[in-house]
DNA sequence: ATTAGATACATAATTTTCTTATGTATAATT
DNA sequence: AATTATACATAAGAAAATTATGTATCTAAT
């Protein structure tokens, strides 16, 4: 099952922010392959949506860049700036209470 | 704390259904109110977003209305049709799904 | 050797969906 | 009498994703 595309709406920006605290750094294809890894597939991220968000977070100061090259392929890598790293945190901790709210408003018991 | 808006995306037509299917029948204003309650004020749905989204789902052939009168004030009542219910059905077995997906994603622990 | 698939970036046009603002009207409360 | 709450609706604009397209390199298979 691909979830459908308006249930991943509003997440991008935290999960690429959640990757990155947990890898130092990462580069677009690499944050694709890695969500659809760890998600078996459900979550495919495309590179439409991806490549502006992550323009998007480094305009605002919230991602920094370097980029290298694989021979003569480019790689951009993302890293979490200091605001960066506050805001995953707040990111992170909303999206916690917000699947809270989310859980008792459907009325979903925890699958433990 | 107010959810941002962009939490919330996404979640609107499950959040109808879901309610719909607990209390038979709803008006629209009468649903902004329910999930403000049931969420303390953590979720607070526009009109702007609501009524529009409404107004799909019973084209869609999703909900059906009734338009009741209390006095002079008009109240259109919306219900999950027979497609309604299977879709409701679907979609909240979807979100549960990506909720589980999101947490381990996101290595939150349940708060059991 | 050539083709196909994977890697790796980027952006533009369109669509979808929400926000914000506005509008109308009735009922209840202060 | 004025304000707040109830109850609908929609339009203009903004935001964000989808879809499509484009460029280019590297690897594996035929």
């Amino acid at each position: 099952m691909i979830y459908s595309s308006e249930l991943i709406k509003g997440t991008l920006k935290t999960i690429i922010l959640k990757l990155l605290k947990e890898n130092k750094r990462m580069y677009g294809y690499e944050i694709t392959q890695t969500v659809k890894e760890l998600t078996q597939g459900k979550i495919q991220l495309t590179e439409g949506a991806l490549y502006p968000s992550l323009h998007a977070l480094e305009a605002e100061g919230i991602l920094v860049t370097e980029t290298e090259y694989i021979g003569k392929r480019m790689r951009k890598y993302y890293s979490l700036s200091v605001p960066g790293k506050a805001l995953t945190k707040e990111k992170i901790s909303e999206f916690t209470d917000f699947m809270e709210t989310m859980r008792f408003l459907l009325d979903i018991k925890p699958a433990v």
